[in-house]
DNA sequence: ACGCGAATTGCAATCGATTGCATAGCGTTT
DNA sequence: AAACGCTATGCAATCGATTGCAATTCGCGT
């Protein structure tokens, strides 16, 4: 390859990129007097610096940020990881991780830092820590622990600067932020009793950390109330519109007289209610609904529909917050559980 | 700073990353050997080649992508911008963008991008020309065009790599993926009349390129019918619920009448059916409800909604694809309409 | 006129990799 | 035995910036 051939030069888009020494030359000086300028070090005279400012405007000219990591060391990519369940691929449909990276992209951008939005199999979180081995990215954020506990365990043992949205669980040595998802599982157990409903089915796939804890909290709920939860009362069903209907079918034939649904994210709920509509239930009035999450939509659904609101907007703050410090040498506290409680909407609500 | 000293080490984090040398120095060979050998390079023989390849794996050794950015010039990161309303900063809440990210990361992922997700001030779309120039992306997707079809075609004129969704127009100088606008509001005009409608509003921001072409297929379609939209059977929203159920509560007062509501994203629509369920509107017999997008909540939303379906998962393909190939100097076509159709639902369709 | 410090600016090493070219080692051919 | 060729490896320049230190210029005191 020749010296002056540019690369990613092309017939359409020939114009070499700008960089500091075209700029020095414009200018007249060298190129650490350039950067200096454009860092605005006080080293360099005022008009000089003024000068080579303006001429960098003039030419679109922006130092090249890969450049400066490499010789400085610092970064300021985050990488994002969404998980997604290795035979669907599809978890990233359920709008609560659309809130999620919203509230993330945010948080991250306030601070000066970029988004690295990244998917992994669900079923192996530790390629995450190629994002970082590799420097892309200065650390991970992760939403949700899955299945895998362990390997995020091993991997905040080699001291990989991550944070994970999910469930605080036992022996955990890496970080994470979470709802408070027992209380938000007995809360929604709590109204539906107080609802006078006793029947009660729950949807979600407790193998996850998240979702056993609202289940678990659930059934405390109920048993405080005096009620038991069976075996064909509950459906392990993926975060899918999909398999929630059919789910909902299944539970409905197994056990018809079911007057509540507890589902694990709105987005199961939602798909629930259609699936009780197929079938002339009425909602609330036959059965009442209560969702997980308080996505937007929800509040717009018919009926609206009652669920157990997280924080999104803290969560991402939160997140981000906590990694920055652990990028910082600094240890923050090993769980942050955030807010949670229960909107009571009509899907639930008996006038 | 002394040499030895290790950036963004930290008391908690003091493990310095792995780099070539570390490996260069265990295998007793020159980095050059490792490099070639961790690439796969013939040149270097079979077993030394297999020595340093299990070396990296067992010491978690990746070649640091941004060195290798930085010294071959080519990058394998791409933006993804999503911009927002200055004013409300909330345009990452309509469910279509997350369908179109999941879109994206997808068809990056499959091709070996990194996907960087950025969020803009709609009104200042040329910032995202600092992504390119400074190197942090090799090109840019971008989310709509928004009000800002000059600046779009003065990066375009700069040779910026940059690829849009949405609508294509006159004197375009940048390349555009999009459904056919015009096309799809004809088949919600033509469908609605169809079902014995006569009195419509159109929901949905007309400054913006994508919804202008809907709404001028939506208004041409009509008046193939024999009929007239009149000024109060219209209102700008932006994609966002709130705005939808306050626009259609006073469109309903405006135009009592009403009996048909063309809404630019199913989000809107969404919230139109709430706003109209609480002024005692049965949809779909008094007033006929159609969205635009079909996202996948639109299904199992109740009724379920009429929408004209954006193949969102081309979609992602088509942008990637294009882009790859400006960034390989080809000239892709300068815009491509995908497959826009109607999908009738309980919504807008009386038994 | 000379010396000295302060204010500017430039030189060159460096970040962690890649790669053209040079070279070392060793077997073959004549 | 000399010459040659091939394979496997190392040297050193390079990508585009940053930064410690050296060098230059200039003003001013004596």
């Amino acid at each position: 390859m020749s010296k002056t051939v540019n690369k990613q030069e092309s017939p359409s888009t020939s114009r070499r990129r700008m960089q500091m020494t075209d700029i020095a030359r414009l200018a007249g000086v060298s190129v650490s007097t350039v950067s200096r300028a454009l860092s605005g070090s006080e080293l360099i005279s005022a008009d000089t610096r003024e000068r080579i400012q303006t001429l960098a405007r003039q030419f679109n000219y922006t130092v090249n940020s890969v450049a400066t990591n490499l010789r400085s060391g610092v970064k300021r990519t985050i990488a994002v990881v969404v998980p997604f369940e290795p035979g669907s691929r599809q978890s990233f449909a359920d709008p609560f991780l659309h809130g999620m990276i919203g509230s993330l992209a945010d948080a991250l951008t306030e601070r000066g830092y970029e988004m690295l939005l990244s998917r992994t199999d669900a079923d192996r979180l530790d390629a995450v820590a190629a994002l970082i081995d590799s420097g892309r990215s200065a650390g991970v954020i992760l939403i949700g622990q899955w299945r895998h506990h362990d390997q995020l365990n091993a991997m905040a043992a080699r001291g990989l600067p991550l944070v994970v949205w999910g469930a605080h669980l036992p022996h955990q040595d890496y970080c994470t932020v979470g709802g408070d998802n027992v209380r938000g599982g007995q809360l929604v157990a709590e109204h539906l009793l107080e609802q006078g409903r006793r029947r009660m089915v729950f949807l979600g796939d407790w193998g996850l950390p998240e979702v056993a804890q609202r289940y678990r909290g659930f059934v405390a709920g109920l048993r405080a109330g005096g009620i038991h939860l069976s075996a064909q009362q509950r459906m392990a069903v993926p975060f899918l519109a999909e398999s929630g209907r059919q789910a909902m079918f299944t539970l409905i034939d197994s056990f018809p007289e079911l007057d509540a649904v507890f589902a694990c994210s709105d987005l199961l709920a939602m798909a629930a209610v259609g699936a009780l509509r197929e079938r002339k239930k009425q909602i609330p009035t036959d059965v009442a609904v209560v969702g997980y999450d308080d996505v937007e939509l929800s509040a717009h659904f018919n009926p609206p529909l009652s669920t157990v609101r997280q924080p999104i907007h803290e969560a991402g703050a939160v997140l981000v917050d906590e990694l920055l410090m652990l990028l910082d040498g600094k240890t923050p506290p090993p769980f942050a559980l955030l807010e949670t409680r229960l909107i009571v909407r009509e899907s639930s609500r008996v006038p």
